[in-house]
DNA sequence: GGAGTGACGGATG
DNA sequence: ACATCCGCCACTC
């Protein structure tokens, strides 16, 4: 039996009581709900930091979804690669970047002089979700 | 409990 | 279109 989640059980608890929030947690951490968020990403889109983070109920919390992205397995299964920066451009410094864009490509999504037209390529569009 | 941080975003120059 | 600055939010030390 393979442990699929090595960690992912309960890796993401620690910040529950992170003291400013006030009110009783939801019933997710906001880290929990970005990669759920992430998740339901179809192939062949994208979607930006900010957008990510509004579907993810954490409007504003776009660097948020940096660091969260920052910090997964490299053997994760959340596309990871299909978010992009507002401006349709990878963000990722060098290493992860190539990589990421060979990816998108390799979905089918263009990249016009190492940038996406969020034009086409974001999701959800507006009456698709 | 407090300060620093970041795979961002939007406004400005 | 490009470079810079400031603001945001939750996480980490």
């Amino acid at each position: 039996m393979k442990v699929r989640n090595k960690s992912g059980n309960e890796n993401i608890k620690t910040s529950g009581t992170s003291g400013t929030r006030k009110i009783k947690d939801e019933p997710n951490d906001a880290t929990s709900r970005i990669c759920l968020a992430l998740a339901l990403v179809p192939m062949g889109r994208v979607v930006t930091y900010g957008s990510l983070a509004e579907l993810a109920g954490l409007p504003r919390a776009a660097r948020l979804v940096g660091q969260t992205l920052r910090k997964l397995p490299k053997d994760t299964r959340l596309p990871w690669h299909r978010v992009l920066n507002a401006q349709g451009k990878i963000s990722l410094p060098e290493p992860g970047a190539e990589r990421q864009k060979k990816r998108l490509e390799n979905e089918g999504v263009t990249l016009l002089n190492g940038k996406v037209d969020l034009g086409i390529y974001l999701w959800p569009k507006p009456g698709e979700l």
